[in-house]
DNA sequence: ACCTGAACACCGTTCAAGT
DNA sequence: ACCTGAACACCGTTCAAGT
């Protein structure tokens, strides 16, 4: 009774509720609004009680991108129904799609994130459907870097530029998709596997 | 006499000097010691002095990343002399190794910045390459942000892929150097560009 | 173990004042 | 026109103290 009680009433924070918390937070007022003091308001608490829970501010950010991208769930689809390339894309054009739709988390992008467990799950899904299909290791790597490095730089990217052009400018550009760009690097990865299938035949 | 005399002591500050002793602070001390303050001390003069260049903090964020694009220099090779795709690789290898060596900078990237005047110089190169290879203007801003997008995620991406990895996993990873993605975009692109030149036979 | 309260050094920015 | 000096609200973070 007295320990129910007591675990009921302590531990009312927790490393996800901080991290989904500060989540909510740069979702709803921006990236500068994620401040301890603004999301300990937020938890009801000092902000010296989320130090108790992650070690500082970058930290919080880390989790905080962490509780984004299992929020938003990018494999949510299945791999067994798909080649190789579409599920890639499907993957991919999610993760874009999210972060297009929140702007407020890309400055975080730049101060090289540490991955998360959810980005990592995310990862190594990405890795193994590569492998699977037939690319080798060095491959995989270079594959995975330039699909996810393009995503990220083309949704930052999208944003600056239309930023950047003159007022007059504007209407005659048109916003890049990302679909383009995956399809520049889909064409070049099935070259790649078809010249591996070559090599296999032949040895 | 006295003109001459006022030109010299007065006016000590000017945007590009703010901006060049901005990145000067980056380069040597990293992306957390530019400070209106650190600025100033380096300038010798009050952080209020700065104010009556560059009108807040983002400003002098954008005209110090324009600095670096005026010091980098990609485009120092010749047009004439290399074919588009090999005058695109030197450009954006350029940018990339340029980038990877300052990660202090990786940060700004990620704020939507606005291109400055040197930028936009780099920028209208670019689009005019692709246009005279025989690109549509589509296909101009489709391939300028894949390649823009891609070079700018790969710099960030491989900072933050190698920072994620565990200790065990570190000596596994090989990072990926640019080139390989942008073989795979430039192997799009030839194709790309080899339709446009067959329907233009036919019509 | 978990949280509070007071304090510290620093930040960007304002305003009125000097020359 | 250009720069200074004092002040303001806010920031992340520390430390010792409470329960």
């Amino acid at each position: 009774m007295k320990n129910s009680f007591r675990r009921i009433t302590k531990r009312k924070l927790s490393r996800s509720i901080i991290a989904n918390a500060g989540l909510e937070l740069v979702k709803d007022k921006g990236f500068d609004s994620l401040t301890m003091k603004a999301l300990a308001d937020k938890l009801n608490v000092t902000p010296m009680a989320i130090y108790r829970h992650v070690s500082d501010k970058s930290d919080l950010i880390n989790s905080v991108l962490d509780a984004f991208v299992c929020d938003v769930d990018v494999c949510n689809h299945e791999i067994s129904n798909l080649d190789w390339k579409e599920w890639l894309r499907a993957t991919y054009t999610n993760m874009y799609t999210s972060l297009k739709g929140m702007p407020s988390l890309h400055p975080y992008l730049g101060n090289a994130p540490r991955f998360g467990p959810n980005a990592m799950e995310v990862l190594s899904k990405i890795l193994s459907v590569l492998r699977t299909a037939g690319f080798n290791q060095q491959q995989t790597i270079n594959a995975t870097s330039s699909l996810t490095g393009f995503m990220i730089g083309c949704s930052i990217m999208d944003t600056a530029f239309h930023q950047s052009l003159s007022k007059s400018q504007q209407n005659l550009y048109i916003p890049s998709t990302i679909d383009s760009g995956l399809d520049h690097i889909f064409t070049a990865l099935s070259l790649e596997l078809e010249a591996n299938n070559k090599t296999k035949v032949v040895s």
